[in-house]
DNA sequence: ATGCTGACTATGT
DNA sequence: TACATAGCCAGCA
């Protein structure tokens, strides 16, 4: 069966409605479940072509490493999306990036208070 | 048809 | 840590 590109548009759009509250997705593990490995670049086109007002949650989209890449596209979309995940509970770094390993999707869980042994308190 | 661009990533210096 | 380069491939002039 064939990609359509207009197919793996919308399995790229539908995979980023996937990522839960609070967690964030790399361009390059959308792609991947999108089925488009290794090309990262095209879920950026495709979030380009989501029509504004639409409720897909873009803000959990970081580029690798945790960075919020939406400068280059337009600056103050960058300061929004940091300002939405910091509502959603993801908690940013010394130089403004996620902690993949805490806030990734499928990468751990968010930190919880002290869930270990110890007892909390 | 050809060539350049890009919400990217990995690697090298 | 920061900048440069290569790989990637669908859009667009």
């Amino acid at each position: 069966m064939i990609d359509s590109a207009e197919g793996v548009r919308s399995r790229i759009w539908s995979v980023i409605r996937k990522i839960p509250r609070g967690r964030v997705a790399t361009y390059g593990q959308i792609a991947a479940l999108a089925g488009i490995a290794g090309q990262p670049r095209r879920v950026g086109q495709a979030l380009r072509s989501v029509p504004s007002g639409d409720s897909i949650p873009w803000q959990r989209v970081v580029s690798a490493g945790g960075v919020l890449g939406l400068g280059r596209y337009d600056p103050m979309a960058g300061w929004e999306q940091r300002v939405r995940l910091e509502q959603e509970g993801v908690r940013f770094g010394r130089r403004g990036r996620v902690s993949l390993t805490e806030f990734g999707w499928k990468g751990r869980n968010p930190p919880r208070r002290r869930a270990s042994k110890k007892r909390a308190r």
